[in-house]
DNA sequence: CTGTTAGCGCTTTCAG
DNA sequence: CTGAAAGCGCTAACAG
């Protein structure tokens, strides 16, 4: 491995300028006493010398990273892309930077990923949508000096909470569909072992017997991110008198889209569609997507899950826990 | 701020253990020699004690410190997030970790995104379809002991560059309105910093003139990447006649389709539409989208850039230079 | 096979 | 306002 390339030290900024290691470092991080002089002096040889802090050092000092470990099941989806991009935005603003990890929904990777966070000395965590059971996460998450998760089973207490309501939304999309005529919905889902996942699929079940619709398991199939057209295939093969659809996601409602369009099902006169998270192509489909949207912004959420992260990591946290609301985008695919 | 959470040091264990901190070390990184028995120990030891190194550290002793920084326009984008992944995983897989910058587009949050790179001492960086000029970026990844770009302007011979033949793509895709039928072409592209908005936009006026399309500046409008539709809107106003468009991406060529669903134009009837990217959802759209995809998958993209990186870190490059293909996917929009 | 010494580059603390 | 000394937790290099 060739030698890493060298670099200016502060050491080398206090010879050239005729000061110690202190003074530089004190003009560096304006802190502490110094003379104006002094300060244009140094600042003028660091720039000369084209000096750059070494922040590992620093860490290693000050017991602060200035990192935050992020850990997301899948960085390629719309809906999390959109969060992280407020989340780092946050951070960077802040000075901090986002260590990120894809767990591609893999628990075993999960479990790796905490640790290594760990091992990183990262100042905090912001967790998406956890696959982990709430006590191993929580587990996890007491090491950090602080953490928030978004969409997670977690212990009361150790951790930032945002999450949604999803009865509250499921009730929405259900209701909806009812009034629009529907006699027989159907349920695709995700994986069940995330928050979302889990609460969609349980609560799909009892917002339908609220309102009277009866449902069964044959009702609902489980497939993943990218399979929603092959499980709307197999719902409509096991009950054909399917009339309205509620999808975990937009992607998975777009693959039910398009099998309706193939099965030359029409949509919303014989099927209905109602999927969830408003993703950026949802109104661009023909039908354009009724969906279920946060009234918060995708970006505005990874914002928030920041901002408090930064305050518990100050020790000034205000809020422990925010919870979301959709509300419902009413478009062609379920007037 | 809140103290760092107390952790258990090398010292600890060594000292619970009763032996010195380097063979605790040794043990740790399985390196350099030490008796079955002792390794036992000291693993039980550290396992007893809840031991986990110190990353910080170790970077700051070996100057090595494991992660890469990673520069992105847009995390959010279906292309980028793919490649991302592709990139994550292979970073993870050989122990590195991604330091995930997202730039919004903004080249001063580029600059300063380098910079910080620099003051975290990574081991090497990835740049995706920078904004900055080819010299100014060149001098950033100078600095660095080792860097992989994908679709950038760079100098030769300081970076591994992976890029896309835009003459190539642009020409399949114009002969190919051509034969459907198409008598006047219009471009919708995305802001032309990047090597790839550059280069889609002259490659479309060379190709047009290749095959005797006429087109002039009223065939093209640029627009921002979730625009697609306005932008479609003005180009059908000020060239009515235009029966063949295309596009950077499948993002802003949905939103042409719906465009011109809305204004009633039939696709691929009297308009024929092509994209960029072939994106997880084109194929869900109605009409499903015709588009360039690359031979290589977005995934494989972003792993291969991982790829290079880490040969360069170890200093056994072997390629400099991979040219990614895209292939035509004929679909209903355009087919 | 194991221990000792001396840093890595910065900051904290205490003196002046 | 400035400097000297010590140490953050680990490992490279040398001794034994």
């Amino acid at each position: 491995m060739p030698k890493q390339k060298d670099r200016i030290t502060i050491a080398d900024v206090a010879e050239k300028a005729n000061v110690s290691a202190m003074t530089v470092s004190r003009v560096l991080n304006n802190k502490g006493s110094f003379s104006e002089e002094t300060r244009q002096h140094v600042l003028h040889v660091m720039r000369e010398l084209g000096y750059r802090p070494n922040r590992v050092a620093r860490s290693l000092a000050t017991a602060k990273t200035l990192k935050i470990g992020v850990v997301v099941p899948s960085i390629s989806s719309a809906y999390f892309g959109e969060v992280l991009e407020g989340t780092e935005r946050v951070l960077w603003e802040c000075g901090y930077h986002m260590l990120l990890c894809n767990t591609a929904v893999d628990s075993r990777r999960e479990h790796a990923v905490m640790d290594l966070f760990e091992e990183d000395r990262v100042d905090g965590v912001v967790v998406l949508s956890s696959h982990l059971p709430g006590d191993e996460l929580s587990s996890y998450l007491k090491k950090q000096r602080a953490a928030v998760v978004i969409n997670c089973d977690v212990e009361p207490g150790i951790a930032g909470h945002i999450y949604t309501d999803e009865l509250k939304s499921m009730r929405m999309a259900v209701k909806h569909l009812q009034q629009a005529g529907c006699k027989c919905l159907g349920y695709i889902g995700l994986a069940i072992e995330t928050y979302a996942g889990r609460e969609r699929h349980d609560m799909f079940i009892r917002a339908c017997e609220e309102v009277g619709l009866s449902v069964s398991s044959d009702n609902i199939v489980i497939c993943d991110r990218r399979m929603g057209g092959l499980a709307a295939r197999r719902l409509f093969k096991r009950v054909p008198e399917t009339d309205g659809l509620i999808c975990f996601n937009d992607e998975i409602a777009a693959g039910a889209l398009r099998v309706c369009f193939e099965l030359q099902r029409r949509v919303p006169e014989d099927v209905a569609i109602v999927g969830f998270d408003d993703i950026f192509l949802a109104e661009l489909l023909v039908p354009a997507l009724t969906t279920l949207r946060l009234k918060t912004t995708k970006q505005e959420v990874g914002a928030i899950a920041a901002r408090m992260l930064l305050e518990r990591i100050e020790g000034r946290s205000t809020r422990d826990e925010v919870v979301l609301e959709h509300e419902l985008v009413v478009r062609e695919s379920a007037p």
